[in-house]
DNA sequence: CTGAAAGCGCTTACAG
DNA sequence: CTGAAAGCGCTTACAG
């Protein structure tokens, strides 16, 4: 018996008068061994309760069978949504999941950049924080050989994979929303511009206000994270404009949560008179007083491609890096995405 | 250099002509070492890229700085929170998160374990599905002597420490918080009977009608699964009863969301006679058109205390399990948990 | 303070 | 079809 108090194969061998090697063949199914060797091989391992130690193979073969996982926040729902994808497609194809979390921050995710390589994860999914800027890190991966795919959130030069959402065709077709609605004074609670996401869904903002003759007001275009905190600093620095606008587009949903409490604290009246837009949903929009309209972001999809094309990296290392770049489309609360109960599947 | 091209103790030592014992201990600050060899050591390694190989050290150390967490379900607040606060605490003492969903399956979740096992973590948090009813699997591992803590859904018959929340009590104070209001028409849409936190919540509904002199109707209770699909079925199934009940007890959040959906779909003026009660509360409630009543339950601290105890299990393998039981409260939507920056200390 | 030996539990060639 | 050797990259005693 090992040190843990496991049984290893030798425990099993020495019981049937084999060698450890030939067990080992046994249980893989190794055409070197005979059926009935085989059957009695994993008879007993059954028995006695052998279960490999992934370590001591992992060791020898060089492959883990762990994918790492950093994401900037989890108790946010876009990214326990897209985890939920992950997990998916993951366990569909035996993977297992080494999860981090950067708390948005540069050090942290390059502390678990490292402890993940140690580790030795056969491949990398990471969303980058707000803060990271420096390719250095990443490129580094690339060099040892470690297949790296980013999701959502990309950092530009860096020669990975990405799977992304259209977000400036995504924001492109918000403000054009609005703007069909008859609504021409439209605001941008928007992202840091260093961050893919945030340049990117605000070059979709501006652009469409131009191709519909609105012109752009820099007061009001304010820059920020991603997250509650920076919509609610968002608005208050909206309210030193010449004068409010009639919809807010706001960078991603807790950023218009943001906003909303905001806007609640000031007045709470002006809820019937400003409308917020989103970049990506929320499940629960539907039970809203004010329901936000939204862009809506393929979370799940997005975590499941992002492992489909890890998996396909580390099958193939010499294969070219994939950029997908899945489609949004504006939602609003009345034709919500609900529950399947409620299109009369059940119930 | 390693086969995969990772640099190896070997390598440093060869060098520095030391041998990688040497080089070893020096990088482990052992005080066998003169200082100056490990700085030069220390120095090389660095400058060399050298990532100790996790595996190796494991496979000797028969640790592996590794947690298995096992959740029914990843994409729902409670568990996103709860997983918050786990890698809080985990990363702080610098452990690995190995994270696998159950998807609410015994089989899933039997499964997770075992290659958990084989992957040698160091300690186990789960949270167990609703269909999981046989402790035989969990009593396995108590004999292996790995350490193993439920948070939140505990499986009775297995000697292992808990952490939970009051779920009788918390139950208790939402009733009685709807009896004061002047209610006693209650109705229960509970869970499964088998799963812990169904039965304790469903006592805690009926002792506190008994206690408040009101009788329990069983047509009013409904027993289910926690997710919104069976809070939907519940509500469906209360209409058979002779009449409605001003308030509804929902045993999760998600059930209570199911709940109205299934009363806005029937007639969304029931919401202005019915009150929903939760148990489990959700940041986004104060946004609600009609926001539910909720009994406090601390996602994130449930999950800090559970790896602190496991830590502590790990630590001291002959520990006598812990039962930990956090206090709930009722919290009405105007005295909801608001953002910290709603509270004056930023903006 | 430095080193040679042994071992963790597995798998991968190579013999027979 | 079965076995003996070698090695994955580390650490833990034990010598010197």
């Amino acid at each position: 018996m090992a040190r843990s108090g496991r049984v290893t194969l030798s425990d099993i061998a020495e019981r049937l008068d084999l060698t450890k090697v030939s067990v080992s063949k046994a249980l893989r199914d190794h055409p070197d061994i005979s059926t009935q060797t085989k059957e009695r091989v994993k008879k007993l391992a059954q028995e006695m309760g052998y279960a490999p130690n992934r370590l001591a193979r992992s060791l020898t073969t060089d492959k883990t069978g762990t994918l790492g996982i950093i994401v900037p926040k989890i108790a946010h729902t876009f990214f326990a949504d897209a985890l939920a994808g992950i997990s998916e497609v993951a366990t569909a194809n035996e993977y297992e999941l080494v999860l981090c979390v950067s708390e948005e921050r540069a050090d942290f995710e390059q502390r678990h950049l490292r402890t993940l390589l140690s580790m030795r994860v056969d491949g990398l999914l990471v969303s980058v924080t707000e803060e990271t800027n420096d390719p250095g890190v990443f490129t580094a991966l690339q060099d040892q050989g470690v297949p790296l795919v980013f999701f959502d959130r990309a950092l530009d030069g860096v020669g990975a994979s990405t799977v992304t959402v259209d977000d400036e065709g995504g924001a492109y077709q918000a403000v054009e929303h609005a703007v069909r609605k008859g609504c021409r004074d439209i605001a941008h609670v928007g992202g840091f511009p260093h961050v893919g996401i945030g340049a990117k869904r605000r070059r979709g903002y501006e652009r469409a206000l131009r191709d519909h003759g609105i012109p752009v007001r820099e007061e009001w275009i304010v820059e920020g994270g991603f997250d509650e905190l920076h919509g609610y600093r968002g608005f208050k620095q909206l309210l030193n404009a010449e004068r409010l606008p009639e919809v807010i587009f706001a960078v991603t949903f807790p950023v218009a949560l943001g906003v909303t409490d905001a806007m609640k604290q000031v007045d709470p009246a002006l809820q019937d008179d400003i409308q917020i837009y989103s970049f990506g949903q929320h499940g629960l929009n539907r039970f809203f007083a004010y329901p936000h309209v939204s862009v809506y972001q393929p979370a799940r999809e997005l975590g499941k491609q992002g492992v489909q094309i890890l998996l396909e990296e580390i099958d193939d290392p010499d294969r070219l890096p994939s950029h997908v770049e899945l489609e949004t489309h504006v939602i609003e609360p009345t034709d919500e995405t609900h529950p399947t109960y409620l299109n009369g599947r059940d119930g």
